[in-house]
RNA sequence: GCGGGCGUGGCGGAACUGGUAGACGCGCUGGACUCAAAAUCCAGUUCUGGUGACACAGAGUGUCGGUUCGACUCCGACCGCCCGCACCA
């Protein structure tokens, strides 16, 4: 056997058959054991696996294999994130059905998934875009609806005027179409929204309770939300301004303590103030249009120089009547925010100082840092957000921030204008509602006919699902839906006259915020969920991911879980009690002189002076290296898994994925890691051939009574490496377990290359069986092909993915004889070997008495001496 | 612009809640085996000084400063890179 070496491709299908056959990765539901739910997001159906789903997925494999091993119900399902634009855009640019074209490409990325090895239950497979399931998520939809988590109205969207249709934002390129090239235009159109906002208070204070969450999503998901208590501030308009018929102007602050650093109002461009001072101005008009063509991004619109327009109306300052402020039109201000309004204090305001400073308006200091001479305190091109004691602000002055914003409070709440009071406290978000409406035709139907006489009606259950018609064209601009000859013509549900089907399509964020809750029972035709099953298996225990998805998908995933928990379809709130964001998978770009991309398996490294360097292969051509890059088609640096399997097995892929580098960060793929991983394999099968050769323990005897030093050594290392694999696999620090792994493997090979005779004791053999048992077992979640092949190799008639995790024997992990490290003034100086029970006062003598310690102390007397228990000692000389 | 993260040898990285910085691996150097190469095995490998070789000394976790007996870890400022910003998924 050690001379043989490991066939993976042979070994890896001949496994990979048996689990098929003996259901090995079927869920059970319905056993006394506890449950754990381990899940990666479902990938969108691209056309290929890429080697950073492979990485996502055995992460997720390897817990699963794990969680199996020590007794866990697991469920580990995949399924297909399968609407969406790029397969509009194939539609467009190949002339096939969007259909075909998902359906070819899940075809393809199953076969390449199957490959790896996972251990996933199959026969929960889902695709988003089979009617079965769009079907219980129009259902949903309309339960929604009944229970008022959704709502109709007019937002803005990028509408590009040739190709006639609406834009992503990436569709947006510095203002224009991607594909017409057109200059886009903002459009408000109806459209439908879910009712997030409603529950922003209950995601933002259950974020506390998402342990196992990482804190920089926790965090990120809070500033998304992005809670604030300000105030709402009426102005007056001076009336000789105003157009005909405006008398206030209304803004929601978060610093009203600053109103007496105000230097100027600032409207969005789609306010309605700004379009009634519009119609008397051309100019400002054509500033707005302006405004607009740069598109809906607010990434866009934020990084953009900031600009604004004199509307040439004046508002009067709450507190000063003779005070007037100049009332803009301001680029930056967003109407979807607030009231789409502000005032301008641009002292504490970076924005607001950058926008005066461009039009020359000035800035009075109203917050003065602690510490600092209020009457030398300027401000020229860094505005001071911090806190402080208030200045040039009259019956402010001398309060702190937090007082001065109590007290303009408590005043404008009991100052009356025009009969309302002129001031009110408002808890805003920046959370905005969710709209769910795409005028495209690869997405789920929004179900609801609109009618003349009844209006919106909902399409009955028994009608469900509402199904895209196969026979549509691409090669008009606009949404096929709307084109179709007959589709959107159908008769009122409720009265039975003409009426017109709704041809906006879903967001696919909604297919992918419940399709973990659908795993649980994917075939029940009658509902979305089966109660029983998604109460056994809900919430995921673990689910990994893209950090790419730390705010949208996973927020709105919070909040379908809880608008389905309103309508009965689950019993829980948080859909994912575990979340990990695993990083990407980077490769070197390589070029030629001319600029042109060249791919890896295209490259061949030649050794010399002057370091690596690199030719194409084909040509002999120089190759300049380039940085290490996100693979991406366009730069060519991707590696295909279906290449690696072929050249070097699964396993070894799988591997050299988790190793090196942590879990939530980029790993390299390199060519030269690969090999060595390669060649570790082998070696893993030659040592436990090794192992293997030496013989079992003679006859059936049980443990033996003693141990001699070489067979304890063997047996520590042993047991010493299952708790530092346990510990590390729940942490998912899979680049440690593998570290650890790896030194088991030292170890076991000096001991073997120790043994002076073929003669091995039994108490020996006894230790490396029980290595070698172990050794497989350990390393089975990330190598389950090869764990098998040697598996069987050891003689076992069992499977090792069906055998228990090994037990540490705890007492040959504790030592009786520690090492404790000394330091004399925070340096290492030497080590004291003691008795592990020693106390303070022992540890303390014997340290002084260290050689080197007392050339290090120079005849100093010991001024302290710091002892921490079984860590370290530290002496203060 | 706003929000979030990351930065440790030639390289990827390890270091549990502040306690031996550099585990494990890649690469490199030397050696064994071989006609030779590949593969494999053994040894070495943070930097600087020092030594024939040891010993030993000093510096060191992006930069600068702080807290502490002790800082990769905590705090402040800065630099660089990466992610998200609501119609990509």
């Amino acid at each position: 056997m050690a001379s043989e070496r490991y066939n993976a491709r042979e070994a890896e299908s001949k496994w990979q058959q048996v689990w098929e056959e003996r259901g090995t990765f079927l869920s059970r539901t319905d056993s006394a054991r506890p449950k754990y739910y381990v899940l990666e997001m479902f990938p969108y159906p691209s056309g290929r696996i890429h080697i950073g789903h492979t990485r996502n997925y055995t992460m997720g494999d390897v817990v699963a294999r794990y969680k199996r091993a020590r007794g866990f119900d697991v469920l580990h399902p995949m399924g297909w994130d399968a609407f969406g634009l790029p397969a509009e855009n194939a539609a467009m640019q190949n002339r096939v059905h969007p259909a075909q074209w998902t359906y070819a490409n899940i075809a393809t990325m199953r076969a390449q998934l199957k490959l790896m090895g996972l251990s996933i239950d199959w026969s929960r497979e889902l695709a988003t875009c089979d009617p079965a399931y769009y079907k219980h998520q129009q259902r949903m939809f309309l339960d929604f609806l009944v229970a008022g988590l959704v709502d109709r109205k007019q937002s803005k969207v990028n509408w590009d005027p040739v190709d006639q249709t609406v834009l992503a934002n990436e569709q947006v390129i510095d203002g224009r179409g991607w594909r017409s090239g057109a200059v886009v235009e903002q459009r408000e159109l109806t459209q439908w929204f879910l009712r997030i906002t409603d529950e922003a208070q209950d995601l933002l204070e259950a974020i506390d309770g998402l342990e196992r969450w990482p804190e920089k999503v926790r965090l990120m998901q809070r500033n998304w939300i992005g809670r604030s208590e300000g105030l709402l501030v009426r102005f007056p308009l001076a009336p000789a301004t105003a157009p005909p018929g405006a008398r206030e102007l209304e803004v929601y602050t978060t610093r009203p303590d600053t109103l007496f650093g105000a230097k100027f109002m600032a409207l969005a461009p789609d306010h309605p103030l700004a379009a009634a001072a519009a119609r008397a101005n051309p100019d400002l008009a054509e500033f707005i249009a302006g405004c607009r063509r740069v598109g809906t991004s607010v990434a866009v619109i934020e990084t953009a120089e900031k600009r604004g327009f004199d509307t040439g109306i004046r508002a009067v300052h709450p507190f000063d009547p003779t005070w007037t402020l100049p009332v803009y039109v301001a680029n930056f201000v967003l109407m979807n925010y607030g009231t789409g309004a502000i005032f301008g204090c641009p002292a504490h305001d970076q924005r607001d100082l950058d926008f005066v400073n461009a039009y020359g308006l000035g800035n009075i200091p109203v917050v003065c840092p602690p510490g600092v001479d209020p009457a030398s305190f300027r401000i020229t091109d860094v505005a001071y957000d911090g806190d402080g004691g208030m200045i040039n602000s009259r019956f402010l002055d001398g309060m702190t921030v937090a007082q001065a914003k109590e007290e303009v409070a408590r005043r404008l709440e009991s100052t009356d204008l025009d009969g309302r009071p002129q001031g009110r406290r408002q808890i805003n978000y920046k959370l905005r509602d969710w709209g769910i409406s795409r005028q495209r035709y690869w997405g789920c139907p929004i179900p609801v006919v609109h009618c003349e006489a009844c209006g919106v009606v909902p399409v009955p259950d028994a009608d469900l699902p509402v199904v895209l018609p196969e026979d549509v064209t691409f090669d008009r601009p606009g949404n096929p839906l709307d084109w179709h000859p007959t589709w959107k013509h159908v008769r009122c549900p409720s009265c039975g006259g003409p009426a017109r089907r709704e041809t906006d399509t879903m967001d696919t964020f909604v297919d992918s915020s419940w399709y973990f809750v659908r795993y649980t029972d994917p075939h029940n035709e009658a509902a979305p969920t089966t109660r029983a099953a998604a109460d056994y298996w809900m919430p995921v225990d673990q689910y990994i991911g893209g950090i790419e998805h730390a705010i949208l998908h996973l927020l709105y995933s919070r909040f379908f879980m809880r608008a389905m928990r309103e309508t009965g379809h689950v019993g829980l709130k948080e859909p994912f009690a575990g979340l990990f964001t695993q990083g990407m998978v980077v490769h070197e770009t390589y070029r030629t002189r001319d600029g042109a991309w060249i791919a890896p398996d295209e490259v061949k490294f030649l050794d010399g002076a002057g370091g690596r360097q690199a030719i194409v292969t084909a040509t002999g051509e120089p190759i300049e290296i380039g940085p290490v890059e996100k693979m991406s088609k366009s730069k060519r640096n991707t590696v295909s898994p279906d290449d690696i399997v072929v050249s070097y097995g699964a396993d070894t892929a799988r591997w050299f994925m988790l190793s090196d580098s942590p879990p939530d960060r980029d790993v390299i793929w390199t060519e030269e890691g690969v090999q060595r991983v390669f060649a570790f394999v082998q070696r893993l099968w030659r040592l436990v051939g090794e192992l293997n050769a030496i013989g079992p323990p003679p006859g059936e005897a049980g443990l033996p009574n003693a141990f001699s030093p070489p067979a304890l050594a063997v047996r520590k290392a042993v047991h010493g490496t299952i708790v530092k694999v346990e510990e590390n696999i729940e942490r998912l620090h899979f680049n440690v377990v593998i570290a650890r792994i790896r030194e088991l493997a030292n170890v076991l090979s000096a001991a073997i290359g120790a043994l002076e005779s073929d003669e091995v004791p039994a108490d020996l053999r006894f230790a490396f069986r029980e290595a070698a048992d172990t050794l497989v077992l350990l390393y089975a979640p990330f190598m389950p092909h090869l764990a098998e092949e040697c598996w069987a190799a050891l003689g076992h008639a069992s499977l090792a993915c069906e055998t228990p995790w090994p037990q540490a024997d705890r007492a040959l992990v504790v030592d009786d004889v520690i090492t404790l490290p000394v330091q004399v003034n925070g340096r290492k100086r030497g080590d004291l070997v003691i008795d592990r029970n020693a106390d303070n006062a022992a540890i303390e003598a014997a340290v002084l008495a260290l050689e080197p310690v007392r050339r290090a102390m120079e005849g100093r007397p010991a001024k302290r001496i710091i002892v921490v228990p079984r860590r370290i000692v530290n002496i203060v000389a």
